[in-house]
DNA sequence: AGCCTTTTCGCAATCGTTTGCACGTGGTAG
DNA sequence: CTACCACGTGCAAACGATTGCGAAAAGGCT
């Protein structure tokens, strides 16, 4: 790229007008000259000369005027619950840099959970143009936020959540798949009395997980029974050590634990050192997501790593497909989790009692 | 089920001029009826239809038309390096959660360290009419970005770097506050020996908190020669492996370390442990600004404790008052960080032999 | 050379809002 | 009773870019 430092005197940003005066033109004659699409209609030397003096005069267009007569600005919106919560940034730097590429730009928002503020925070972003949205929050029925979406008609690609409304994409992390694996490899060690923390049933997430763990205990004819499984109200630590508290108390009849969720885990993991059992000897742990500096605590964690940063990626192009295409065509992609086997997993000691 | 988009009627957004024949008054009365400034010019009854007439059709303004005719449009920009890292995403909820409140937006971007590209980032943003910026990147000498603010006249506020520019607001951690609380905790612990892994002294924090580590080992008259402080290149975990290798080459003739970084402090500790030193019980070590988790690691990490959150909201409220002040008085506020003693600092076991 | 097509460019409307100004009331002071 | 003021509204011009339409210039063909 050549890079030109702008002139000294840069008070008021150059128009598209002084643009026009200055090489002679009028100014649809120079709108249509920097428009790469348009800029066939002109004529070549008349073109140069527009790019030089753009180039000389330090042009850089006026975004909202073109938004305004277009009717559309270069804007995604971002919608997650908490920026602070470490699994969104990855996503969020995915969606930024595949947006980036396409001259687009992102608004994030942070919801808190709250489903109101959503659909407030949709009304805002499309008084602002955005030309579609990324959404990352936990799915509700009867989502408002999407609801408002799709009554405005503005394209929506759902993130590590599927909903049964038509004609709306998402990109999946294969949850079915991760729970097998990860079951798979406690088998492999030994394991047969296996639990389950499962998420909050209201998530998506939470709903696969489960199901797709009483499906792979199923299928590898473990034995299942309703102990086994105990439901956290959130994707919090605090969340982790109620339902850990749950399952100990119905007795330790089991030797390893899936949680749906890294922070259920760490958690857990406190439940359990309080409770004098520990990881793995006593119960080996999994959990969801490989959040950072997980495999440095204590026992460093087996997980199940999700390609944060390219669901992101995925999530962006998939929407900036549907911006551009005539016939938007929604589909869903799902992406594999990788099983990272680290510590707080290990061969079950004894044979269930 | 057959799927179809629904055609192009989109409902178009509820217009000011719509608003106005509902009423049955001018656009500019309805304008002015809107804005909270202006509403004293209007007679209350008809504010009170406008009002009305607006929540029933459920008007939402068009933002980019206002920005386009005021030449402002409560945006800001927000310029990091990365969003990945994790003590960024506090000091961008700080900022988003204080911004939300006024009425503003925020744009994020990602800079990774390239200077160039920053000042592409800032043109991008003026080109959007951001109102203002806040930037967290690190310091250079000359910095364009920076540069490109000031010849353009927008306000910035800096986080966790000051400049010698004048007029530049900019809310800091007190660094020095903090290294003398970490010198103080080792001196109370019985060590004399401390040495320091310095952060990238092109940075204002690497440098504030080392020339800091310097002052506190005089006064507290403290040996200090120049085997114990190394230089970083950068505050990464393969740097810090790098600086506590070249510590530990020159003989450990310390038994305690002052990381200028989380960071740098983990990667210490991986090379602590390969050269079977034991931590606390060989050396104690204390990071800088509490990354989430390094509670939980092994062992869990003495560090300062930033206030992120507090740092951005502090930074928004700065930009507002600059935004909205009719003389823009440039200021700048510290924060004190907070010691959190964990499991890392322990007694000084030998003294120097 | 005349006519037709293509290329190249100008004209003017438009997007939704804000705002300086003018205009009309009613009321009060002189 | 006139002149003046304040108050409440309407009028119309911006803001900077895009774009359908038409016109002029250029080129091709018989």
């Amino acid at each position: 790229m050549v890079e030109k430092t702008p002139p000294a005197s840069a008070r008021k940003a150059t128009t598209i007008k002084e643009l026009a005066e200055h090489v002679g033109v009028h100014v649809s004659t120079v709108s249509r000259a920097l428009n790469p699409e348009t800029r066939n209609l002109i004529g070549p030397a008349v073109v140069k000369k527009v790019l030089a003096a753009a180039d000389e005069l330090g042009y850089v267009p006026n975004s909202m005027a073109a938004a305004l007569r277009t009717g559309q600005s270069r804007t995604v919106g971002i919608l997650i619950p908490d920026l602070m919560n470490p699994v969104f940034p990855p996503f969020i730097r995915g969606i930024q840099d595949t947006l980036d590429d396409a001259g687009y730009t992102a608004i994030i928002a942070n919801s808190d959970g709250d489903k109101d503020y959503e659909r407030d925070i949709v009304q805002k972003m499309k008084a602002r143009f955005v030309a579609g949205l990324i959404m990352a929050t936990p799915l509700y029925r009867g989502d408002p936020a999407v609801r408002e979406c799709i009554d405005r008609h503005i394209p929506v690609v759902l993130i590590n959540r599927a909903i049964g409304e038509a004609g709306i994409s998402a990109v999946l992390n294969d949850d079915r798949a991760g729970i097998i694996a990860a079951v798979d490899h406690l088998v492999r060690l030994g394991h047969r009395r296996i639990a389950h923390m499962a998420g909050p049933q209201a998530t998506y997430t939470g709903m696969t997980r489960h199901q797709a763990f009483v499906e792979a205990m199923q299928a590898y004819d473990l034995p299942l029974d309703d102990d086994q499984v105990a439901f956290a109200a959130g994707y919090t630590i605090p969340a982790g050590h109620e339902v850990m508290r749950a399952l100990l108390s119905r007795g330790p009849a089991f030797t390893a634990l899936i949680a749906a969720n890294d922070q259920l885990a760490l958690g857990a993991l406190d439940v359990l050192s309080e409770a004098r059992l520990r990881v793995p000897r006593d119960v080996s742990l999994v959990g969801f997501n490989d959040m950072p500096l997980v495999d440095r605590i204590d026992p460093p964690l087996t997980t199940l790593r999700i390609q944060h940063y390219e669901m992101g990626a995925q999530a962006a192009r998939i929407l900036l497909e549907e911006l551009t295409a005539p016939k938007p065509e929604s589909r869903t992609v799902m992406l594999r989790p990788e099983l990272v086997v680290r510590g707080s997993t290990g061969p079950a000691l004894r044979a269930r009692p």
